[in-house]
DNA sequence: TTGTAAGCGTTATCAA
DNA sequence: TTGATAACGCTTACAA
């Protein structure tokens, strides 16, 4: 490995100060125009390249943004990134991620590390079972931004960018209820989560605004995997017929797919016996027979936003600080699976 | 911002030297046992953490290894991420990943800034369009270790860690030609890339040892997306039905889903009129009606070998240097798509 | 407009 | 078993 160029490299060739090339390298323009451009040939040419390690050093910042996402299997999560990264880069942030595999112990750890890299801020989704957020106090202590999104938790300490779940909610059960439907069952995820619990206060708000009594036989809380989907679809299958929902909203794409599969398999119609609705718009939501009616989430968009009100924060500005919480819009997206009426 | 404990007010609250207090720190036994947990202590309870800058400046090693993917938005991209960042967090590596979204000039922007993060070594699967790899002179300049993925570049350099894709593709093909059919068409990926021409050359070697002429009229070469899967379909629905295919036989999963979709929107019947066969095992391939036949693709397994191949490398093993080809293996997951037999 | 010099926190080498 | 010291490469206050 042969040894990398310096700034006292380049100091030597051009006769010139280490201070004047550090300087020249990132074009102040103190220095003499002709000297910056000298000196950025000369660093060209030699194959210099920029010492992270010494300028962080140096500097006490690393122009690093962590990330903690409970999982990146998602094209939700992947165009959240997407929009992170975006930001990130264009404001001179590199990006560190990692999974907690929606479990705590995982996150608490990744915490940790993220801690230790010294990263600027931190950008993070709650794990499933994140029942406190105790293990975020070294980032309070120390006054490091902490911006969550999506999955969030209550705090005084820290900004959220989240959609409004519980509209989102309301609307596609509101037009469930548009179709006919009048015993509507919710697939629900673990209400420790805000998201989860708007969406199941926004089902709720939806029965009752069209006066239909809530029955909490018909909410599942699960975990909304596939294998949750399939036992919902079984319960519904060992019900009296009369006794059926003709309705299930499901609090995100993948229990939805996989419910609707398995009561198909047992020959029930959707929609005509029992219509669909999910969360998310993820690919198997365009891709299962019929296509599902779904909550389109705006990944991207929660991505920028995120980044960019970490970023202003780490810039100082305060108005950001003060908006603890952005509310982004979420749109229904009425596919085949909950169509009932032709017009 | 407090300022940082450091190992220096850690030897002065011990009065011990700031160089056993680094010692102490990474437990060298060298120390006196019970110095080590005074320090120990003392490092937990004055909030002392390690400061990667200072000590990587010092060592010259990042700890890092680099991961470039075309797209993190797959299943198996997300396990083979799931090998690697086990193997590597277990020998004790971070890891930082970039996405070059299928683009070669995106690709070549994140190898430079792998590059300027001075990551100990790099692991990639290369963008839809990469045609040579001149963008990674600078880690071959350097002699730091490069590790291709699934789909890799073949060159003296480096080890890959690929699938036999040609024996996969040879055993999809065979079966379908095995449930009687004759006239098989192939949904291709760019022929830049190793793993699609492999693909493409297992399935001429299906047809020519059983006597099945090739009729490059059957092959369409695409990027194997939504919209390419639909053409495709498109196409055969164009065709005289004498003409059309019996099979189809899809480099991937998505294509082949999008492709199936549509032909069952026009009445042909799956796997009665056309069966079908993927590639990937993607979540996608047990959602679609009737489940598609595919290759299950051991991401986990390819990121561990490629995680423990460069980590071999960077600690001096040559034994792995010599290997410049891991080969894992593949194979055939029969679904309903394409079972014509009933036995 | 450029130079001098100190310091960021850690670790390897040598000495004790 | 522990200590002293120099070095890693960069930045910046201050001086020229």
């Amino acid at each position: 490995m042969q040894k990398d160029v310096t700034i006292y490299d380049l100091a030597r060739e051009l006769n010139l100060s280490p201070a004047t090339i550090s300087r020249g390298l990132k074009k102040s323009n103190v220095l003499n125009k002709d000297t910056v451009n000298r000196i950025l040939d000369k660093a060209e040419e030699m194959g210099y390249r920029h010492n992270n390690f010494a300028s962080n050093l140096r500097n006490k910042r690393t122009q690093t943004i962590g990330i903690i996402v409970p999982r990146l299997n998602s094209y939700f999560m992947t165009s959240v990134l997407a929009g992170i990264e975006d930001i990130a880069s264009k404001e001179g942030y590199n990006i560190i991620i990692s999974q907690s595999l929606e479990k705590k112990e995982l996150e608490k750890s990744n915490v940790h590390t993220m801690f230790n890299k010294r990263v600027d801020g931190l950008l993070i989704s709650l794990a499933y079972d994140t029942k406190d957020i105790d293990h975020l106090q070294p980032f309070f202590d120390k006054q490091i931004p902490v911006v969550f999104f999506d999955r969030a938790f209550p705090t005084e300490h820290s900004t959220c960018v989240v959609i409004n779940n519980h509209e989102a909610a309301y609307k596609a059960v509101k037009h469930l209820i548009e179709q006919g439907c009048k015993r509507i069952m919710h697939l629900a995820g673990n209400q420790l989560r805000d998201v989860y619990t708007d969406r199941l206060n926004g089902y709720k708000q939806a029965l009752e605004e069209n006066n239909i009594a809530f029955d909490d036989q018909l909410v599942h809380i699960c975990k909304l995997g596939e294998q949750d989907g399939i036992e919902a679809a079984d319960a519904i299958l060992s019900m009296q017929p009369e006794e059926r929902p003709d309705a299930v909203f499901c609090a995100n794409d993948i229990s939805a797919v996989y419910c609707m599969s398995r009561l198909k398999e047992n020959g029930i119609k959707i929609p005509e016996d029992i219509a669909f609705a999910g969360f998310n718009n993820d690919a198997v939501s365009r891709v299962v027979e019929p296509k599902l009616t779904t909550i389109d989430y705006p990944g991207y968009n929660i991505g920028e936003a995120a980044a960019s009100g970490l970023i202003n924060i780490l810039k100082g500005d305060i108005t950001m600080i003060k908006t603890t919480k952005l509310v982004l819009q979420a749109s229904l997206l009425v596919r085949d699976s909950s169509k009932r009426q032709k017009k």
